[in-house]
This record gives C-alpha cells, structure tokens and sequence, in this order.
RNA sequence: AGCGGGGUAGAGCAGCCUGGAGUGCUCGCAAGGCUCAUAACCUUGAGGUCGUGUGGUUCAAAUCCCACCCCCGCUACCA
C-alpha cells in the first residue's frame, strides 16, 4: 500500500461544546485534503478527540455524570460537526481507544528503557484550590490570584523526558523548514537558542482518569505525551505526517516536545506544521465567559454547511482574524449569491433558453491558475478564493459586454458555461456540495485539475433552484 | 521585561524583502449603464499627511536605516 498524503487536525478537548475555532482548523484541514484530491493524490485525514484530560473528568464531575458517558456524548457533538460541515475525515481517534492506549503505553515503556524517562523529583509551588501546581511568575504577593492562597511548596516523585537532550536536533530540525509560518517558526527558535530547554515532566500522580503509566502504575502518563500519540495511532499506516494543522497556542508542544518524542522513539518525523491563528468575535478573544460563542452546529443548520465553510476560510490562516454572523452573511450575500450564485443563475437562464455551441474558450487564458495553485502550497487559503472569484468577476464582465441576452450567441454563452465548470472545478474544496450541484446542472462529475483544460459536453442546461439564498439582516 | 507581528481611504486587507508618481483588492458611499440574472451584473467617481519625527540614506522612501508612540501575540508542563 502506498503511502497516502497525511494531514491531522488538533485533537479537542472534549469538556465543552464545540466553537467556530474548532470548525475553522477542522474546515481548513479538510479544504487542504480536498485540494489534493483534485490534484490527483490519496489523502488521509486523521481528527479526533483528546479525552484522557484531567479537565474532562473534572467537568464531568461537576454534571454528575459518569466519566466514561460524558466523554462519549461529548465526542459525539465534534463527529456531528465535522458530518454537518461536510468535514470528510478518513478517521476520528479519541484517545480512550484501546489501541491508542496501548501504544502509549508502549512508547513510554520504549522510552524508559532506553533510558530518556527517569524517575526525579518535581518540585514546585501547589495550590490547593486549583488542586495543579502554579509557575512562580503567575504568583501575585506570593499568593495563588484566583484563590488567594498561598501556595505549598512541595516536592514528589515523578518521571521525567529527557528533552533538554535533544536541543540541537531540535534546531536543525526546525530551521529546515517544519513551522509554517516563518513567524512562528522564529519565535520557537529563539526560546530555543536563548532559554534553557529543561526535560519534561510526563507523568502525573493522584489521578483517576488517563492512561497508566506502564512503569508504575501509581502515576498516569502526562496528557500531553499521551494526546500527542495520537497521530502515530490513528495513522492507519500512514506516518509520518505530511500537515499538522494546529492553532498557536499549542505550538510549543508540536514543535519541540512533539519532534522529540518521536526522535526518542525511533519514529519518522512530520514534514510540515501548519500554525494557523485564531478567530476573534466582534474584536473578542472566544471565551465561554465572555459569552460571545457562536455554535458552528447553529450556523450551519440555519445556513448551511456552504456558506460556514466560505466565510470561515476567507479568513486569514496566520493571522488572527475577525469573524461573526454578519461577517459570514456579507460573505455570503456578496460573493457566494451575487456574484458566484448569480452568474450562473443567469447563465443557466440564457443556455435554457437560446442553448450552446462549442468553440475555444479564450477566457481559460484568463484564469491564474499557477497564483492559486502557489497560494495553495503556502496554504494561503484566502488568497486563493481571492484569485479564484477574481475570475468569476471575469466571467460577469464578459457576459456584461458581450450582451448574450441580445445576441443570442452560443458561443458566448458555451464560453461562460465551460467557464463556470472551472470554477466549480476549483471550489470543490471549498464548497463541496455547491460545486456537485453545478456539476449536475451542467453535466460534469470529474472535479480534477487535469480535467480543466478539457472542453465541457454541451448538454441540456436547466435554470434550476438557486445555489445561494440570500440572507436578511 | 525579553522575543515576534502589526499601525495604508469610513471598515477589513494586499503592496514593503528586490525603493521609482499612493498602486491594488473585498465591502461601504455617490452617479450612470444594463434588464439575461438572486433589487443581481457592468462602468465611473468621491474619500488617504501610507502611526509620529519639517530624522537619516537616496535623484527618488509606504518600501531601506534610526528614534519615539500605540495595538496585538508568544514566554514551556496551563490546549
């Protein structure tokens, strides 16, 4: 079997409903494999749920609900939110599988006997009211902030990952290219180079929930090193990745723990990390307590899944970016329903009723393909939409002066249909089900790039429902 | 505090690396055109001291250098 192109989302924690940050990496990754798809690849989309937290029992227990129940209900509402956003993942881990366990198990105890994990002492200061262990900088007058308290000072037992070993691999390693963008990619090497990388503490005492450690089984393995994993175990023959998609937050850990886990034990490491940004409500950080989520189930019942995916990718992936309701009714009153909705509305219109004649379509030459195509590589997403309805513009403005409606040219109107085939062509990534529906109407099914500069078959073109529906404010 | 990113028309951006008239994009606003189409589409126009410095380099600076102001992010076992 060969080996397909491999791209992985983050996996979520599972204490919450899902946000419009979890669909926007979930629609980005699948948007990435798709675009492979028309460029002729196997893809292989890994998702999935990280449940072995400790905040997950922890949320669990304040509902009353069984751990085991409250995890698979929850998991449940992140498998609905790919299947409502046309997420078309090819495997959803939750890291509560068996086999994802035991491989855990199995690299710790690889890694350990090789000697990089070792028993030591973690000391720190303890704060009873967060039940965790605070850094001293986080202290206000040497007192716990949230609680008021002064923190313990305590010192246990624990394993430790000998990370500060792997230092200078690290660096080698990130300066040939793994983080995209380059921005986050300096701010890493330079916590490298300048900070003390110190080793990793990868095991946790007093817990009842998470996977034990196979060494001793007083203490459960770090969530980390156990959530980490599952790339390797829900790869399905696939590893190494070739695109890990990840928001910012959790570049640290994909970075520098991540690459030397898997050098430890003896595994490939991943081509590429895609660092994406976050999303910002109305200027606002997402937060729960802010109270300004937005449901992506919601958005995409009321909307559906077109219009979601759209206005959430014309979105800049690097940066962080601003997105609400209104944003993605403008996106798609604007752009998806006049000016994508309605060309081939009136298009459709036009070949129902004078019909098609088949010539050269000189307005291919027009299209630049090679700029979307780069923008791809870069995953530069937006860019390419940008590029992509650049060239739907074209096609209004050439129906706009050559006047079918007037001339009755099917020639023209052949150009336009061919034309808008391309372009559904090309946002199949985007809009899956919006491109199937052009395919229908106008009588095409292959969505690859090798199929562009092959003319369209005129067939019997109908006016048909429309593709997008305008939305009230 | 350290490191990084940003400050360009009413809003959001691109342009900066590799200097050449403030060029461009998405929207908003104004006027006109068209009537095939989802009151859609097309054309034109108004609107900018390109954060500040009557700073440096240059024939020429949004672009390179310096200083300052403002915003934002990251700072490891907390996703």
């Amino acid at each position: 079997m060969t080996k397909k192109f491999f791209i992985t989302t983050a996996i979520d924690y599972v204490n919450g409903r899902p946000h419009v940050g979890h669909a926007f990496e979930k629609i980005l990754a699948d948007a990435l494999a798709r675009w492979k798809k028309i460029e002729g690849k196997e893809v292989f989309l890994l998702t999935g749920t990280d449940e072995n937290a400790q905040k997950n029992a922890q949320v669990a227990k304040e509902k009353g609900v069984p751990i085991q129940k409250f995890v698979d209900q929850n998991s449940k509402i992140f498998i609905e939110l790919c299947k409502i956003l046309d997420v078309n993942f090819d495997r959803f881990i939750r890291t509560t599988e068996a086999e994802h366990k035991k491989l855990c198990q199995d690299i710790f105890k690889k890694v350990y006997d090789k000697g990089e994990i070792y028993k030591g002492k973690y000391e720190g200061y303890y704060c009873t009211g967060c039940e965790a262990f605070i850094t001293e900088k986080d202290l206000v007058e040497g007192k716990c902030p949230e609680h008021n308290k002064e923190p313990e000072w305590i010192s246990e037992d624990s394993y430790f990952f000998d990370l500060s070993k792997y230092k200078r691999e690290l660096i080698d390693f990130i300066e040939k290219g793994y983080i995209v963008p380059e921005t986050r990619r300096n701010e890493i090497l330079s916590r490298l180079k300048n900070e003390e990388l110190k080793d990793l503490c990868v095991s946790r005492s007093n817990l009842d929930w998470g996977i034990d450690n196979p060494i001793d089984p007083k203490f459960k393995i770090y969530v980390w090193f156990d959530a980490l994993l599952n790339y390797v175990s829900g790869a399905n023959g696939n590893w190494p990745a070739d695109v890990h998609i990840v928001g910012k937050g959790i570049n640290w850990f994909h970075s520098v723990i991540w690459p030397a886990i898997l050098i430890s034990a003896g595994y490939k490491l991943p081509k590429t990390l895609l660092v994406h940004g976050y999303l910002n409500l109305g200027g606002k950080k997402i937060g729960k307590s802010l109270g300004n989520t937005i449901d992506p189930i919601d958005l995409a019942k009321k909307y559906g899944a077109d219009p979601v995916r759209y206005s959430l990718l014309k979105c800049s992936v690097f940066e962080d970016s601003d997105y609400s309701e209104d944003i993605l009714i403008e996106r798609n009153n604007n752009e998806l329903a006049n000016k994508l909705g309605n060309l081939v509305s009136r298009i459709a219109s036009l070949i129902e009723k004078y019909g098609l004649e088949k010539t050269e379509n000189s307005l291919l030459k027009k299209l630049k393909l090679k700029s979307i195509e780069k923008h791809m590589q870069n995953f530069e997403v937006d860019k390419a939409l940008n590029e992509i309805f650049a060239f739907v513009d074209i096609c209004n403005e050439y129906v706009q002066n050559k006047k079918p409606w007037e001339t009755h040219d099917k020639k023209v109107l052949y150009e336009i249909a061919d034309s808008i085939r391309i372009i559904a062509i090309l946002l199949w990534p985007f809009i899956p089900s919006t491109s199937e529906k052009i395919g229908k109407q106008f009588g095409f099914k292959k969505f690859l790039l090798s199929e562009i500069e092959k003319p369209l078959s005129p067939s019997n073109i109908k006016k048909g429902e429309l593709l997008f529906k305008k939305i009230e404010l």
